[in-house]
RNA sequence: GCCCGGGUGGUGAAAUGGUAGACACGAGGGACUUAAAAUCCCUUGGUCCGUAAGGGCUGUGCGGGUUCGAGUCCCGCCCCGGGCACCA
């Protein structure tokens, strides 16, 4: 019987499901294992060759480790609230829940077809009220919640209202603050707390909330009308759909990640997770160790704070710089330069961000005409205004030393003031000297020492002075976490007075209200504010909901027990479970939701819902798979005339709505190697005098003339083709169906050399906007679910990005067919029972070896390439012995289940090859009795001599020479040296 | 600019410091077949010598180095991908 997988797939599909083959139930008798997939977004496209990846990865990951005794937990759920069902709810009226609902099908069914052995039973949705009764417990959690920084733990808002009405709070306690509270909290004692009224007490919490809400300044997206996170927004536009972003202060619910930002980077060391992943996170979270320096304000009270990683440099500071939204430029400023300094701030801060990269090289700034006293010399130093300062870091305001820092050294040059070197040996003439491998060469008391030695006396100094401390500052700031949007889970919080309250947890899931509709209201306010009794108890509710990343930072705890209703998850099950051990996705989550995830972890572990503080120990981030696009090239005319009418090549003559003419990818690259290449031109000249004349059939009235005069360059645009219509060579394109798939080549003229239309394929992201898709559901129904599983695999390393290219697929087709044929011999099934010999077992452990070691380091390419390989020599021996092909199945079984369950039944077993052991290898059956030695003169093989393993160094070395071939090479001379490495090599040094 | 990856045949790729190109795709040749499909066999980095068997040289981005031996280790550069970036 051939291999026929339709059949095959279909039944193990609908058998595993009747028999809940991969129900995982918590059994704690069992040692566990969790391996998650980044759960999908559902969007409306389906999923293409590309994603399923990582899910068969994990998933050959998974029924391994059931197969060695492990109880697997392997769930799949969706991240099922997001913008872009709701941009479609707001274009065509339609409910989210409902696309969602369709989109969830659609993604269901294609990943069934893939085989996975997911456990649905405890599938997850972040729209589902169920779920985000969860998460919005664990919002109400954040918000009652403070950071303890003394202890490094997240701890109960009681505790804290408790210390303020002993102890009261003093600014010195500043490390209780974090984030980016702007607003300045005074002091009180702990009688003033208790005589504050509530409205006032409840403000002063929120600056230490762990969810707050405050005036912040935020990422506001105009045409998306909601505020994005740090990570949404990119190069000054969003992510998604890039429309710009501005810069807006509004009230807006944030989450005190910062408190998290040194936990956060020291936990990336414990982690099995790629260095580019944590170099990212180390990045974006950005500490760096310096000083807060204190300037006093020459002519007013108070001083200027600047944070500096170089108080060594201090000597060397000529001028200070405040960001323009700095709030003491308005104190500072004297009467007379008011005017030009605040028309500066003006188009400085309406600069955007953008703006403001584009052109990093143009100094701007302006003089407050205020100074300060510098804290070690006493003499004073101008202050100035320079938007090459950022508000939003540090504190807004930097000491300048332009003999240290390559900025500063633009800036005083650009306005002529003066640069002091700092450290020996620098040219200042040419620019600042920032090496860090320095000694200080400023008069005073760091003169003499090396960077780090002057940093620290110069923090000594600087504390003894009262004029500053040691500083450790992040760059990390508080995530953004209210959307304007409808589409997401609502926040629990209602406000009494304007002060926002916790909805008792019995309230939990505040369901998403309906709405008329998913836009905002006439007077700006988000869509919820549509919905009718949007209250509670009379108060208002909360309008805004939460971000994308909130259902996700707290999945994998879900799956632990999905149905709780009680809890997000009961305790038994969390600590079975524990930390997720494999945990697979991309890493364009880098920086968002892998940070999230780990903080929300963090934060629970400190409250004591869970005991540990990371949720994946190990990551693997899984490789684009890329499209390839179909390039084909529309000639544009070099002139064209009508009637009158002539246009020049500067005309695009695209406003004629066609027909076009194209001309084959081949003949154009030959034109643009040689333009004056005769068979290329005629074609084109013949074209062209072709092109016309159907236009002027097509437009009537005028005689069309075209022309591509030499002169002029061959033009053409990049036309981009489904790839669907591409022939079996992957660049000539059926002309029939052409037409029939996209109308702009309906009509045209198509320039070949011999009637075959060519195009250039190019690498590129697949999406469907390139028309570069491949939809496995098209591939499983050509091939079968396990070939297209084996493919993924064999394309190379899981981490790499790599082209897919449906082409070599044939390969694993082919593979699976040998090894299917193995078992039957002329349409009979057949195996032996007779023992296999010693060839067929070396081949059986030889394979289970580098299956089993190459599962372990995620290396499933060669793991394919070995299973061809058995199958290859086992169909050379003609091996049918249920010996090697029973426990080759199951090693086969992780990698194609289908085909492995169908050849595991026809063995005569009864149950599952999912519960089969995994087999074991012996080395006894890898021994070789012989070795075949390469014999290399320095260095280079020149020959194989056959020795038996057991035979010692010296005498393969004395064989070796002994030998006539060696002998004539050597020509009588006698070798300098002789290398050799027993079983591996013998080298020979003349 | 800084920080991570990576650069090997026509293509995807393999290789604990020890025979570079396993395994596949593609291509070429052959067998079977009326034919096709399917299957099987051979060749396939480049280049040179030879009628042939066979052999020489060369080859893992570039230039050095360490080593008996380097795709692999070290130093310097070039290119590609990703992240960060007026971050003090």
């Amino acid at each position: 019987m051939q291999y026929d997988p339709k059949d095959i797939e279909r039944k193990w599909r609908e058998k595993w499901q009747a028999d809940k083959t991969y129900q995982v139930l918590n059994d704690p008798a069992k040692p566990k294992y969790y391996v998650l997939d980044m759960f999908p977004y559902p969007s409306g496209a389906g999923l293409h060759v590309g994603h399923p990846l990582g899910y068969i990865a994990s998933d050959i990951v998974s029924r391994y480790k059931r197969h060695s005794g492990f109880n697997v937990l392997h769930p799949m759920g969706y991240d099922s609230f997001g913008l872009p069902a709701e941009q479609y709810a707001i274009q065509t009226g339609q409910h989210p829940a409902k696309t969602t609902e369709v989109n969830i099908a659609r993604y269901r069914e294609q990943l069934d077809n893939i085989g996975f052995s997911f456990d649905w039973s405890r599938e997850v949705r972040t729209s589902d009220p169920a779920y985000y009764k969860w998460t919005q417990w664990i919002f109400l959690q954040l918000f009652d919640s403070w950071y303890d920084h003394a202890a490094q733990q997240a701890k109960p808002i009681a505790e804290l209202t408790a210390r303020f009405a002993t102890q009261g709070w003093h600014p010195t306690d500043a490390c209780a603050l974090t984030g980016d509270v702007e607003e300045e909290l005074g002091a009180f004692t702990a009688a003033e707390w208790t005589a504050f009224d509530e409205r006032t007490q409840q403000r002063i919490l929120q600056q230490f909330r762990l969810a707050y809400l405050s005036e912040a300044w935020v990422n506001w997206c105009p045409a998306l009308g909601t505020v994005l996170a740090n990570d949404e927004v990119k190069d000054g536009v969003s992510e998604r759909g890039g429309h710009p972003v501005e810069r807006k202060r509004m009230p807006q619910w944030s989450m005190r990640i910062t408190a998290y930002a040194q936990r956060l980077i020291d936990g990336l060391d414990t982690l099995d997770w790629s260095e580019s992943i944590k170099e990212a996170q180390r990045n974006w979270i950005g500490r760096s160790e310096g000083a807060l320096v204190r300037f006093a304000l020459k002519n007013a009270p108070g001083h200027i704070e600047v944070f500096t990683t170089r108080p060594d440099t201090l000597f060397g500071v000529t001028f200070v710089t405040l960001a323009p939204e700095h709030e003491l430029v308005e104190v500072i400023t004297p009467a007379e330069r008011r005017a030009e300094v605040m028309a500066y701030v003006t188009t400085a801060k309406n600069r955007s961000e953008r703006d403001r990269m584009a052109d990093v090289k143009k100094v701007s700034g302006v003089f407050t005409g205020a100074t300060c006293i510098h804290p070690f010399t006493g003499q004073e130093v101008p202050v100035w205004v320079g938007d090459y300062v950022l508000g939003g870091y540090g504190t807004g305001a930097v000491m300048a030393v332009p003999g240290g820092d390559q900025r500063d050294w633009n800036f005083a040059t650009h306005f002529g003031l003066p640069i002091i070197a700092v450290t020996e040996g620098a040219d200042i003439s040419k620019e600042a000297d920032e090496r860090k491998d320095a000694i200080i060469c400023s008069e005073g008391f760091l003169k003499g020492l090396a960077v780090p030695d002057a940093i620290t006396r110069a923090i000594d100094e600087l504390v003894k002075l009262g004029a500053g401390e040691r500083r450790i500052n992040y760059r990390l700031r508080d995530a953004a976490f209210g959307r304007q949007r409808y589409w997401g889970e609502p926040i629990p919080i209602y406000y009494k007075d304007g002060v926002p309250y916790a909805l008792p947890e019995s309230e939990l899931p505040l369901k998403l209200p309906e709405v008329d509709k998913f836009l905002p209201t006439a007077e700006g306010e988000p869509p919820l504010a549509r919905a009718a009794n949007w209250n509670y108890q009379g108060h208002p509710l909360e309008t805004t909901t939460m971000p994308g990343w909130a259902g996700s930072s707290w999945y994998f705890l879900r799956y632990m027990d999905p149905h709780n209703a009680e809890r997000f998850a009961s305790p038994e099950a969390v600590n079975y479970w524990q930390q997720v051990d494999l945990y697979m996705g991309g890493s364009e989550h880098a920086t968002g939701h892998l940070l999230y995830m780990r903080f929300w972890t963090k934060f629970l572990h400190d409250r004591g819902w869970i005991s540990f503080d990371e949720p994946a120990k190990k990551l693997v981030n899984q490789g684009m798979i890329q499209g390839v696009s179909a390039k084909a090239y529309r000639l544009l005319y070099g002139s064209m005339s009508w009637g009158d009418h002539v246009t020049d090549e500067t005309d695009d003559p695209s406003h004629l709505t066609g027909p076009y003419m194209f001309i084959s990818a081949e003949l154009r690259a030959d034109w643009l190697k040689n333009e004056e290449d005769v068979e290329v031109n005629r074609l084109i000249d013949h074209a062209l005098e072709r092109h016309a004349e159907h236009l002027t059939q097509v437009y009537g009235e005028f005689p069309f003339k075209l022309f591509c005069d030499g002169s002029a360059q061959l033009k053409t645009a990049r036309k981009l083709v489904d790839i669907s219509v591409l022939k079996e060579d992957g660049v000539s394109l059926d002309m029939e169906a052409l037409p029939l798939k996209d109308a702009e080549f309906r009509g045209g003229t198509f320039i070949t050399r011999d009637g075959v239309f060519r195009v250039d394929r190019e690498v590129e992201k697949m999406s469907k906007s390139k028309f570069n898709v491949v939809n496995p559901d098209d591939i499983i129904s050509k091939y079968g679910a396990d070939t297209l599983r084996l493919y993924e695999m064999f394309l190379g390393p899981i981490e790499q990005s790599k082209p897919w290219d449906t082409n070599g697929i044939e390969g694993t087709f082919r593979f699976l067919r040998k090894f299917w044929n193995l078992f039957y011999e002329s349409d009979v099934f057949s195996v032996s029972d007779e023992a296999p010999t010693k060839a067929e077992f070396k081949v059986l452990h030889a394979t289970i070896k580098k299956v089993t070691e190459d599962i372990e380091r995620m290396s499933f390419n060669t793991s394919v390439a070995q299973f061809m390989i058995a199958a290859n020599e086992l169909g050379s021996l003609k091996c049918n012995r249920r010996g090697v092909l029973e426990p080759l199945v199951i090693a086969l079984a992780p990698f194609a289940p289908h085909i492995a369950e169908e050849l595991w039944e026809k063995l005569g077993h009864t149950t599952s090859i999912t519960t089969a052991a995994w087999p074991q290898w012996s080395a006894e059956h890898l021994v070789e009795d012989n070795f075949s030695y390469p014999i290399s003169f320095n260095g280079k093989t020149r020959l194989q001599l056959e020795f038996p393993i057991a035979l010692d160094a010296k005498s393969v070395e004395e064989q070796v020479l002994a030998n006539p071939e060696v002998q004539a090479r050597l020509e009588g001379k006698a070798p300098k040296k002789v290398i050799v490495v027993p079983k591996r090599i013998v080298n020979i040094v003349v």
